[in-house]
DNA sequence: GTGCTCACG
DNA sequence: ACGTACGTGAGCACC
């Protein structure tokens, strides 16, 4: 009758879960008034827009599951049976959003006995028969056998504001299947996350092949008789009869008694009013701004008014006792070289702006700044302090950085953006990328008004959310970790980054020379035996060279063509001399073009390097180096190490001094884990690695232990600490992964605390959400609950990883903080440059060395105390080089 | 802008 | 059965 009507259908349910998952990490920051959490509901509605504007439905509904018994439980009743219990943080939000969408003019229903998916299927088949147009909405696969010409299915993928379609076209490209077909390949597999079995042995991949030879569960066992004998026949018939139950429990009920009519269905659009309150009870601050109706205007960010920052104001300024908010507005991302455009000072109430920087000069407001009993907040200390510091004015009595609490709040909060941390909190602040624009756009705005009242907003902001920010910190007893570590480290690294290290140009000028010809010698060579000139730099064409012309074996592929990297390459190397010369020419290639060239890019007018430490970017609590990354100057091979010669004290007669924790990750998993034997082993100072060979190989002392049993376990022990796998191990030390599997079996029966941790920690992930180190820094896992094993898999090795990882991280910034205090107060001139995970390197005075040697090691060893001792090593010499 | 490769811990 | 080591940044080719 109507070909232009379109029937939306959402699977309540799965759709709630994914929601829920998907801001998991913001749990704590959506609660509403009543204390009511509202994450999934703020998902949901924001799917729900996106879906109403791409699809234009003219009806809609929502179904959701009614109860714990279907007839499903009843024909298998351990039908998902092992399915974790919802969160009661989800439960309590499933009734709003049942109400929400009512005010939203959308139809929701519930069938006892019945799935969603079952009503959604038997409406879906309605309106097709009533060539409607049908869009299925959901968070899991199952639905996908619903596809047909009328009808199709999408499912969220990453969160639930993308989806991926599934027309009958797209199902045949995937699996090669029509979508009916996909009830008899989940009938043959099974499903693990709905606890129902299939026939043993067979997954995906030997289902699709059966139902392509045999069409369906039915024509399987028609011709089971005539196969080959072999086990899959075994298994066949074995489990015949799960494989009909499994197929009936994966098949949607297409005729189930719904009581509803297409027409009960149209959708009625937005009921105002009841919306606008509604959202007002959950504090929906965005979805209010997008209602266009007049809002609460204190809370109204658009207009502040700026007052000159003059003379007259810095007299208020100081004078007053109020705490106050301070924006030094840089442009571009390296503030040691980009721009100041703005300044402003605020109180909560009077908010002065300029953009004259002659103001720094003002005596009274550099007094004011650098007094530590004047209370100031700020997002970015760190910057905030560099900018200051070109303008010689000392930056002090700093309490509140929201750059600093939003990542210790959630690592995701990363982007080191003030409008992205706010809209978080559900306030409209615009990002940088917003105001400033992008790409060739981007650019500072004419009018100095439009400017100073960003600023203006963004100070506003850190007032408004100072209060909750940091009491979530306290509810997450993350409050040390802030006070005594991350703050003032910034003030640590902002003066590393200030100080610099000295690089010698004409030392880089002169390896690029003796590069540039040894570069230009492979090469002609590499011409020569490849039998024409080609760019070797290209992956693709070194492929066609390696595997078309010279007809080289394939060893691996990646998406785009032939794989050349080192270990396809070291494979390869005695089938043709030209695969060593391609292994040294990329050698020395990366060598001349990211460090030789690359560095002197960066060397300032000051013969420095002035890197910049990322603090609040990775994911589990290491710092980052950009512009130049100094934690990847070269070490392992010595052609690249000679790149260290180049960094030098920035004085005659001075030092390069290094010390570095030796082991730092494995004694913290010693220490968490609580494991005896590793704990022994670094007790008894034991050669960590030579002693787990004993262990796992059975040996009765480490002098049976070759070198080639030390270096196999000291992967293994490296593999441990990043979450092992049989068959990452195996790829590593190039054995089979079975014997990889033994070694991983034997290190768990040798170190069975470090199994139990590994299992802990697996499992308080799940439980929580989230994973934590010594000093409560925090990771959150959503995808530990992931459906898809690989999602999953790459979770748990993290859950491993991050506290082990992370703890070591806080070790080396308590270290680097007490080490400053302690060349302070000694009076040393000595300073500390770099840090590079886990070591730190210091220029001194060559008289200074000798104290350096003692002090050093024993601030670093005494950071924290662990069960296990920290043992920290140390070296010095004329340059960097010499210092190892 | 993305993918590949490779430098470090 | 699935396809894997953990955490980063930069240069180059190619679209």
């Amino acid at each position: 009758m109507s070909k232009n009507k379109k029937l939306l259908l959402i699977d309540g349910n799965s759709v709630s879960f994914r929601a829920f998952f998907a801001m998991h990490n913001v749990l704590d920051k959506f609660v509403n008034g009543d204390g009511i959490h509202t994450n999934a509901l703020y998902a949901f509605n924001n799917m729900l827009e996106i879906i109403l504007k791409d699809e234009k439905p003219t009806h809609t509904l929502v179904a959701f599951d009614a109860g714990k018994t279907t007839f499903r439980t009843k024909m298998f009743d351990e039908y998902k049976g092992t399915r974790d219990k919802t969160p009661q943080e989800l439960m309590e939000q499933l009734p709003l959003i049942q109400e929400m969408l009512n005010y939203r003019g959308i139809k929701t229903y519930q069938l006892p006995d019945y799935e969603a998916d079952d009503i959604i299927g038997t409406m879906a088949h309605k309106a097709q028969l009533d060539d409607m147009d049908v869009t299925i909405i959901t968070g899991d696969r199952d639905l996908t056998q619903l596809a047909t010409d009328k009808i199709t299915v999408k499912v969220n993928v990453k969160g639930v504001t993308e989806t991926e379609s599934y027309t009958p076209e797209h199902v045949k490209e995937k699996l090669g299947l029509t979508p009916k077909q996909i009830i008899d390949m989940k009938g043959l597999m099974g499903d693990a996350s709905d606890h129902y079995p299939g026939v043993e042995k067979v997954g995906e991949k030997t289902a699709i092949k059966l139902l392509n030879q045999y069409g369906s569960v039915e024509g399987i066992y028609e011709h089971v008789d005539e196969m080959k004998k072999s086990k899959l026949k075994e298994h066949l018939i074995n489990d015949k009869d799960k494989a009909f139950l499994s197929k009936k429990l994966a098949t949607i009920d297409l005729d189930a008694p719904v009581s509803l009519n297409l027409s009960d269905l149209e959708y009625q659009g937005d009921n105002q009013e009841q919306l606008l309150q509604f959202y007002q009870k959950m504090n929906f601050r965005t979805f209010l701004d997008r209602m266009d109706v007049p809002q609460d205007s204190a809370e109204d960010l658009k207009e502040i008014k700026v007052q000159a920052l003059d003379e007259a104001a810095i007299e208020k300024i100081v004078q007053s006792d109020k705490v106050h908010t301070l924006i030094v507005e840089g442009f571009g991302n390296n503030y040691h070289i980009d721009p100041i455009v703005g300044l402003l000072i605020s109180d909560g109430t009077d908010f002065y702006g300029t953009v004259d920087f002659a103001i720094l000069e003002n005596e009274k407001l550099k007094a004011w700044l650098s007094d530590s009993t004047k209370e100031k907040y700020l997002f970015d200390n760190k910057a905030t302090v560099a900018l200051l510091h070109r303008y010689g004015c000392d930056l002090s009595g700093v309490t509140f950085d929201m750059l600093l609490v939003a990542y210790l709040l959630d690592t995701n909060d990363n982007k080191q953006d003030i409008g992205l941390v706010a809209k978080n909190y559900n306030i409209n602040l615009p990002s940088e990328e917003e105001f400033y624009g992008k790409g060739v756009k981007k650019a500072v705005p004419e009018d100095e008004n439009v400017l100073l009242n960003f600023l203006a907003q963004k100070a506003k902001v850190i007032f408004d959310l100072k209060d909750k920010m940091m009491a979530e910190l306290k509810d997450n007893d993350q409050d040390s970790l802030y006070d005594e570590i991350e703050l003032p480290l910034s003030n640590v690294l902002a003066e590393m980054e200030i100080k610099g290290i000295t690089v010698e140009v004409p030392k880089l000028k002169e390896m690029e020379n003796t590069f540039a010809t040894k570069l230009s010698e492979i090469e002609q060579k590499i011409y020569q035996e490849a039998g024409k000139e080609f760019n070797i730099n290209s992956p693709k064409q070194l492929g066609v060279v390696l595997f078309e012309d010279l007809k080289l074996p394939v060893i691996k592929k990646t998406k785009t063509g032939y794989s050349t990297s080192v270990d396809v390459l070291e494979k390869l190397k005695d089938k043709s001399p030209v695969v060593q010369m391609v292994l040294d020419y990329r050698q020395i290639s990366k060598i001349q073009s990211t460090y030789v060239v690359g560095l002197q890019k960066f060397v300032q007018p000051d013969n420095k390097i002035h890197t910049i430490y990322l603090q609040t970017l990775t994911q589990t609590g290491r710092l980052s180096s950009i512009e130049p990354n100094l934690q990847n100057i070269p070490i392992r091979i010595d052609e690249g190490k000679q790149i260290r010669k180049a960094f030098v004290p920035q004085h005659k007669d001075w030092e390069i001094f290094s010390a570095d924790y030796s082991q730092v990750e494995l004694r913290v998993l010693a220490h968490i884990s609580g494991d005896e034997h590793m704990q022994e082993a670094f007790n008894e100072d034991y050669d960590i690695h030579a002693h787990t060979a004993m262990r796992i190989f059975g040996l009765d002392s480490t002098d049976e232990v070759t070198p080639n049993m030390r270096r196999q376990a000291k992967a293994t022990n490296f593999g441990i600490v990043y979450g092992i796998s049989d068959y990452g191990l195996s790829q590593n030390i190039g054995i089979s992964r079975k014997q990889a599997a033994a070694f991983i079996e034997s290190y768990f029966e040798q170190y069975p605390g470090v199994k139990k941790y590994m299992d802990d920690i697996v499992k308080y992930a799940r439980e929580n959400g989230y994973v934590e180190t010594i000093m409560h820094r925090r990771r959150y896992l959503p995808d530990i609950h992931s459906k898809n094993f690989n999602v999953r898999n790459f979770a748990q090795r993290t859950a491993m990883n991050t506290p082990i990882q992370g703890s070591a991280a806080d070790i080396i910034k308590v270290a680097m903080i007490n080490m400053q205090k302690m060349l302070e107060k000694e009076k040393l001139q000595a300073n500390l440059l770099l840090q590079v995970h886990d070591e730190m390197i210091f220029e001194a005075p060559k008289s200074e060395i000798p104290t350096l040697e003692k002090l050093v090691p024993s601030v670093m060893d005494s950071a924290v105390r662990l069960d296990v001792p920290l043992k920290v090593e140390t070296a010095h010499g004329k340059t960097w080089y010499e210092a190892k």
